[in-house]
DNA sequence: TAGAACCGTAAGTTTTGCTAATGCTAGCTG
DNA sequence: CAGCTAGCATTAGCAAAACTTACGGTTCTA
């Protein structure tokens, strides 16, 4: 009963309706904001005022977003998108670099990109602090999306879809080919092999559930068979490790195989090859900060 | 030598710069909104931190922006739309009408389109609160865009340009010819009088500034004659006064003109005739508010 | 049936933002 | 050219806003 009065709506708490929506919470959006559950009830409360609507049903067990509540949210990611591009304009006029910038990353690429990229930024661009979290592709767009991350290091593999909003800015960062990884002797000699060539081997693999352990059972099915996979792990450094112990091939990305590593051979796949394909997301209100732009010349090689 | 920090930028403070922005100084932006100097200076001091840059080049007389500044406010000006967007969603999902809508309008719109508005508007909407401002269109506007009105009611004569910035909402009101106005026996009887017939009468115009009185003069121009002005007033009621009294004959919006005045004929011109429009402005960002559809659709009677 | 997780309200404390008072500089004016 | 006005910044004090702590209630789960 409460009239619609022409109260404005204030940004902050704005902001903590769209946490709130994020989390699906209170004492969650609470915890990412750094306050205490009772401070953010107060808040959505005055806004509910402010609004002139009820914005959350509440109930014990969490909160239920109204229509009311959804509309203000996709507003106010608006709103939030303007203030990053607002920001992205003061550092391009003072062409400044300085500042914060916080990286999500898949493990294969930590290593033989984001890390480099790290030691050359803190030679050149000692006032960039970088902020490196390993994530799977997934996660890193979420807290991407979400404001958590400024950048995301994610993999697509052919055949397997990753959802990219498509208000995210994209930068291919490279093309790599996937390799056949084995004992030495266990591939015919000064020939590609190709993936039916490997049908009756044993197979070590990253799980389905990742998209390269999903992309290369895929294409063996493509082929013709269903891999018999003995190991099955995550762990690209004790993938490798595997098969030097002799349980099994592995079809992996390039980058995620050091090449020093003894007791493994490492040959590219007949063609057409599989590949891969690692991009870097940023948010496009964020994209033409001169950081970012710096940080992805980096990684860029 | 502030570092460029990532502090949040407050947009309670980028609307104080907007509004120094726009009155030029910060006693101005005070002014209008409510504050001492004091307060908006202290909370531009605060901008300067968060934004890392120098936004005001402050000299005894009066502050300079700095492009930062300019960049910051242009910003701004899309975040308040999107809150008035917000706000309109707000309007719209509860259905409700409720609330204040401010009108400025031409005067003699006032008498014949506004004031019969509002009254229907007591009636048939009382939860509406109307002000309403007499003024001419270039204010009008100004206000509009600063926020200051929320519907405009504006006049365009035929070869008068009336700059509209284009992310103003338009809607036509009414198109209404220009009528002659004279004491009865003046005009020739029973046939629409062409201006070139009122040669050599004396005049009684709107002055050379206003919208009316600069279309006449030029059309009187084109119709081959200079106008002789004996009488020039802004006021419409005193400007038919002085037709009846006998100091001249007037050319004005139909509107303009009291149809129960004594001592004058009214008496539309010969084709091509002139004509004015009147439009009703509003910001994009509120035009689909049910309030502003409503008044909207009580001017269009 | 106890515990955990969630929400809201009330009271107390800290933080923020505003005003009032004062001093400064630059332009205008008689 | 002295004096007036308009503008801006700084300081100290005060009031309002926002947060924390403490507490009570509800629902799902072990």
């Amino acid at each position: 009963m409460a009239s619609a009065g022409g109260l404005p709506l204030d940004v902050v708490r704005l902001t903590m309706l769209r946490e709130v929506a994020l989390r699906g919470s209170i004492a969650g959006a609470a915890r990412t904001l750094g306050l205490t559950p009772s401070a953010v009830s107060q808040q959505l409360s005055v806004l509910e005022r402010e609004a002139g609507t009820a914005l959350l049903s509440r109930s014990a067990r969490g909160v239920q977003l109204t229509g009311a509540a959804a509309a203000l949210v996709a507003r106010t990611e608006s709103i939030l998108a303007v203030l990053e591009h607002a920001r992205a304009d003061l550092d391009r006029l003072s062409g400044s670099t300085a500042g914060q910038l916080r990286i999500g990353t898949v493990a294969s690429a930590a290593a033989a990109l984001v890390s480099p990229a790290a030691s050359r930024l803190a030679i050149e661009h000692a006032e960039i602090r970088l902020t490196v979290t390993v994530a799977e592709p997934s996660r890193s767009i979420d807290a991407l999306v979400a404001g958590d991350l400024d950048l995301a290091v994610v993999d697509v593999y052919d055949g397997v879809p990753v959802p990219v909003p498509d208000y995210l800015h994209q930068t291919e960062l490279r093309v790599e080919p996937l390799v056949v990884v084995a004992r030495p002797g266990v591939l015919a000699p000064r020939r590609r092999p190709t993936l039916l060539m490997l049908a009756e081997a044993d197979w070590v693999m990253p799980p389905a559930e990742a998209a390269c352990g999903q992309a290369v059972r895929v294409a063996c099915r493509e082929a013709g068979f269903e891999p018999r996979v003995r190991w099955e792990t995550d762990d690209m450094l004790l993938l490798v490790r595997a098969v030097a112990a002799g349980h099994g091939v592995a079809v992996l990305p390039r980058l995620a195989v050091d090449d020093r590593m003894a007791d493994v051979v490492i040959r590219p796949l007949a063609r057409p090859a599989m590949q891969r394909r690692l991009l870097a997301l940023t948010r496009a209100s964020s994209a033409d900060r001169p950081i970012v732009q710096t940080v992805l010349a980096a990684l860029n090689f």
